[in-house]
DNA sequence: TTAAATTTGTGCGTATGTATG
DNA sequence: ACATACATACGCACAAATTTA
């Protein structure tokens, strides 16, 4: 294939500046690996065959590769292939639980989006809360993804009227820690985790971009001020496939 | 319910024939729940129904289920009926955590059998035991039941030649912790904890009494004694219908 | 144990388009 | 208009690691 004519066909058609084939190359695939597509462990084809379905020189297509390599999405192996990364996710149960720093401190860019955000009475939540059944929460559901897979799904809710304006506060800081601080909540301990496994709803599994068998690991837990007053009472989804959890000394020795 | 009559008929079952009615039915029905054919949660039929199928007077049912109900099987709720007892267990995941004695703080009747044992290599267990992956090590497999049913299994590894004659000690006491007490390691704490959660093997289910789609809850862990050595490597298998985890304050503030 | 096949890693050379001054 | 520097892209060849027979 002539390079030249290539080029400015693309150019006669968008007029756009530069195409950078292997920039759309690594978005195709990492876009793959983002949607399932390419699961996680996949091996891909190899460079030669690859870089063939794509129309362009193999050392372009290493290009894109290691640009995928750099942000974390595939693994290549010298001599055996290139592979889509498992996506496991050690999360630490401590004292001080961050979700969000938490799944970050794996060296993963994690981001945190924002469902939904309601008023409702206290209902369930009021025991862990320790507030009047009747009296009313914030209820805040988020969606944290690492590395553009969802990872877990977090229902939450908080004691009205004190934390009124927080799914604001969460939308513009992005974390509940940053949330919370911005309300006067400057630090927070996790009070108790209870962990258990099931399948998901259907909904569940759509939230998680997963499928009906693959089961869930749930925590439900209770963060508390420094007073030791409730904050936030919260119900985690992850995704099995994704995350284990993790008990240990780390947490044992922290005083 | 009367105890006196109870004693004389596990009396009686030994000598005699004594053709207790309510007790061949009680036991029928524990049977029933223990295998899984009456789920957790499920609703029986009314007494007048069941007393009906079984052909004897209501009054002989009444007597089967109170004693249902005092070895905690089913649950009866007035005017609404009887129920089998949801069997969810508070597994606290803690520094000094023992399985047996865990599973019987919640108020109910553990025991642990032994399923086998053998020597083999190292292998995957070689790093949590920080040992070669060619030494040896003793395998055990032991399954741990709660009010009858299966609630989990669990394949541990002790280095060798330490514990050699570790087999013969837990089938001699039935706890790891005696069989190490009876090795000489009077106590022992547990150096981390790894939660997955996964759908079972068929093996598995089978070994759990639990159908395919039931997930599981896995526990990775090694155990060390006083001077920090790893005793124990092990993996258990919960049903995630019957057990829950729990991290909390009490691992936490327990120095 | 050895050897061959497969796959990624690397080097050199060539050519084109873009940005800069 | 021209020279220079740089990133992109293609062609070919061989080295190194891994897998498989």
């Amino acid at each position: 294939m002539n390079p030249i004519t290539e080029d400015s066909a693309a150019q006669a058609l968008t007029q756009a500046p530069a195409p950078r084939r292997w920039e759309a190359i690594a978005s195709e695939l990492r876009n793959d690996i983002v949607e399932g597509l390419l699961a996680p462990g996949a091996r891909l084809p190899n460079e030669t065959e690859l870089a063939q379905r794509f129309g362009v020189h193999r050392h372009t297509l290493r290009q894109a590769m290691q640009s995928l390599v750099r942000e974390g999405f595939v693994q290549v192996r010298h001599g055996s292939g290139t592979y889509v990364r498992e996506l496991v996710l050690d999360y630490a149960l401590r004292r001080r639980t961050r979700l969000t720093q938490n799944l970050a401190e794996a060296g993963e860019s994690a981001s945190r989006e924002l469902l939904g955000a309601e008023e409702a009475l206290a209902g369930e939540w009021a025991a862990p809360l320790r507030v009047s059944p009747r009296s009313r929460v914030l209820l805040l559901r988020t969606r944290a993804r690492v590395r553009g897979r969802v990872v877990g799904v977090t229902e939450s809710a908080f004691p009205l009227p004190r934390f009124a304006g927080l799914a604001e506060a969460f939308a513009q800081h992005g974390t509940v820690t940053a949330a919370l601080a911005a309300l006067g909540v400057p630090d927070y301990t996790r009070a108790r985790s209870v962990i258990a496994a099931r399948l998901p709803t259907q909904a569940e599994a759509d939230a998680l971009a997963r499928p009906l068998t693959q089961p869930l690991l749930v925590v439900n837990y209770t963060n508390c001020d420094l007073q030791g007053v409730p904050v936030q009472a919260a119900s985690t989804l992850f995704a099995a496939d994704a995350v284990q959890l993790t008990v240990g000394p780390d947490d044992w020795d922290a005083a």
